[in-house]
DNA sequence: ATGACGGTGTCGCACCGA
């Protein structure tokens, strides 16, 4: 593969690959993304699809589960390295929402962080206490000195700008203020969220629930983010939601959510021992 | 206060998501 000034990572949370993937495939070959994290798999392990990816040029690993949550890392002409599976702090944790690894010169973290509600409720505590483990997690990552994306659905509406009607979502465990509360915590370390620095006046959705045609009245939430580092947010050229594949038949109620920023230079080669 | 829509499997109901 020829190399690129630029890299583009993407988010999409694909609510079910098995019946989403005719959409995935079609948005890989339209915005051919170097760097992809899936989220809401909804499928075991054996049931993913590694082959159509393959022929479609990306490498992938994953971490499955029956029915529910399932995350995925694709790397466009490789394959991404493992770093970690599974968030740590908790042995007892069984859901797949975690997943990271170096591609094309960048960790990358792509995370399905719990959606709270009922709230309050274990829930709720669940998904504070995870917000907890990441921001511990994370506390070692920030800081490297190589590029470092988390990418994902976060489930967090981080203001009440990033909300058609915050009243009607004001009990909502996506905006609560402790969780909006942490989610600051974790920008604090010293992550850049990407969109917002991009278009810091926009309104931006990259979810609308299937309910009473909110697509196509625009009613959305901004739910998927793309946190970076320093040495990443340094890089960042542009940003956006690919808003067409949520007009598609049957959609996710995800858009997928992107970055570009110049690539990292390659690795250099070690110099030869003599 | 509720449910609306859509995915998944236990499969036409129940549960979950956001």
């Amino acid at each position: 593969m020829p190399a690129r000034k630029t890299l583009r990572l993407a988010t999409f949370n694909v609510n079910g690959i098995g019946t989403r993937l005719p959409h995935l495939l079609a948005w890989l070959e339209r915005e051919q993304p170097d760097i992809v994290a899936l989220q809401e798999l909804k499928a075991l392990d054996e049931a993913f699809p590694v082959g159509a990816l393959e022929e479609a040029g990306y490498g992938a690993i994953w971490q499955g589960q029956r029915s529910w949550n399932g995350v995925a890392l694709l790397a466009r002409g490789s394959v991404p390295v493992e770093s970690r599976r599974g968030l740590p702090g908790d042995g007892e944790d069984t859901q797949s929402r975690y997943l990271e690894a170096a591609v094309h010169g960048i960790v990358v973290a792509c995370l399905y962080l719990p959606n709270g509600n009922p709230q309050p409720g274990p829930k709720f505590d669940y998904k504070l206490a995870w917000m907890e483990r990441l921001i511990t997690h994370t506390r070692g990552l920030v800081d490297l000195p190589h590029p470092v994306a988390l990418i994902g659905d976060f489930n967090v509406i981080p203001t009440d700008a990033d909300v058609y009607d915050p009243k009607s979502w004001r009990k909502d465990a996506l905006l609560q203020p402790e969780v909006r509360e942490a989610f600051e915590r974790l920008l604090a370390q010293g992550w850049t969220d990407a969109l917002r620095k991009l278009h810091p006046d926009e309104t931006i959705y990259t979810f609308w629930d299937y309910f009473r045609q909110h697509f196509q009245r625009d009613r959305g939430l901004r739910i998927d983010h793309l946190l970076l580092n320093p040495p990443l947010a340094k890089r960042l050229r542009a940003a956006g939601v690919d808003r067409w594949v949520r007009a598609l038949e049957k959609p996710s109620d995800h858009a997928p959510t992107w970055i570009e920023v110049t690539a990292p230079a390659a690795p250099r080669k070690r110099a030869k021992a003599d």
